[in-house]
DNA sequence: AGTATATTGTATATTTTTTATACAATAATT
DNA sequence: AATTATTGTATAAAAAATATACAATATACT
């Protein structure tokens, strides 16, 4: 661990980020694994430096993960339960991990900061996942997309918080057209609805859909796509904004 | 003051609230205004304790200010902006109240309790204002309800905050039934149209809405009301659930 | 080259929902 | 008993959502 406790941060906030990504018709969910023994995963999070907005933070969470900037975001919740604190975690940790982290009091102070009670603020992101390349941070042993019903188990509230994320996403759909930042540059009707299907977890029928994406007079019509299926080349779109 | 830089609450982090009610076909918010020269008024706000809740610590604001609990409330954004302190406000408040709040000096530590950088948790909340009888705490000068349209001029960014909250609150009347915690206990459907396009600031045609409010299913029909007006008196229903 | 096949784009029919209009019921007043 | 202003409900018209039909087409297969 770094000297957190010593860096110019708020205390009791952090910041949780939920970074959705798309493929193989399946909603992913950037998650690294700490670098420890015992299984913790656990969302990409961070802390709020005094003379930083919070919006900041995350993107700064999140460009430090994925190495991109402008990544769409959207604040969704704040978790603030008095109980909310990671000192089960800690525990267990510092339990399985006697070599690397030592007597508890030893690193009394470090442990101080991370047990108190946090207040997180969520935010969700959505990514072309092609355009990214994980980067694991010094406290990682991996990172990777996870589909979201293969999810490994994570530490705390964390798993609440994706789901809540979900539910955010799907909500704001209605009114915002965010879904189309989760598709590459270009892409198909057929990948399109796809995606909705894959968000809302049911069928759309591909005539209406077609025409009510297209009436959303949010995409631009390029040239069509040869895939070299005898049949019917579709168009590509692109979202435009 | 009292001494709020010693109490047990968390740091840099505020509740602030917007409670709305609903009389003489306007909506209303209910702003404290200080107990200070200068006129300066603010949202019923308050701190979180170590071992609270946010949404309990939003509960107590509005109770200490009401008197009534079981407050139907909302978590509706964060502000986060790091510019965002009260700084500026607190200075003129010193400069216009010499005599009460003294030299800064003698003042430092509280002085700089309340001029941290304070990212904010917005709630907003809707009563029977009838139920609520406004209790001015140690700070206030007075505390009144003041219809959405003639608000004074708050402080800090509260006229924004303000703003966001209403339009949380006409996005999640699509979804949630919450208007009706701003009427009394029982009502006619006449007063649930005027209570719509109050929040929503457009006209409703009357047989439609009727219809589409019975469709909720989520009324009551009681007995009829006798005004005394030579006509068809109509039905009172209450908001069952 | 001509036919077959799977998919795509669009048009149209059908159903449902929303909005507009009509009208009977009724609580006083005259 | 007729009058008046509203209320409750029914129905007509318009719009939107959903279902169905079909022509266009990129390639494979004969």
């Amino acid at each position: 661990m770094n000297n957190l406790s010593e860096q110019n941060y708020i205390q009791q906030i952090s910041i949780d980020t939920v970074l959705f990504g798309y493929e193989e018709k399946q909603l992913k969910v950037l998650v690294p694994k700490l670098d420890f023994k015992g299984d913790f995963w656990a969302l990409p999070s961070g802390f709020v430096y005094q003379g930083e907005d919070i919006e900041q933070a995350a993107e700064r969470i999140l460009r430090d993960r994925t190495g991109i900037s402008n990544i769409y975001l959207e604040q969704f919740r704040v978790f603030g339960k008095a109980s909310r604190n990671s000192m089960e975690f800690l525990d267990r940790l510092i339990e399985l991990n006697p070599e690397k982290l030592g007597e508890k009091r030893h690193k009394q102070q470090e442990y101080d900061w991370f047990t108190q009670r946090f207040i997180s603020i969520g935010y969700y992101a959505l990514v072309d996942i092609s355009k990214v390349v994980p980067q694991k941070n010094t406290l990682d042993e991996s990172i990777e997309w996870y589909a979201l019903h293969e999810l490994p188990v994570m530490i705390m509230d964390h798993r609440q918080i994706v789901e809540a994320a979900l539910q955010a996403l799907r909500s704001d759909l209605d009114e915002k057209q965010n879904a189309f930042n989760l598709l590459p540059e270009t892409f198909t009707m057929k990948e399109v609805q796809e995606l909705y299907e894959t968000i809302f977890d049911k069928p759309f029928v591909r005539t209406n859909f077609q025409k009510m994406i297209l009436d959303l007079d949010v995409l631009e019509r390029l040239e069509k796509k040869f895939t070299g299926a005898a049949n019917k080349a579709p168009y590509l779109y692109k979202f435009k904004k």
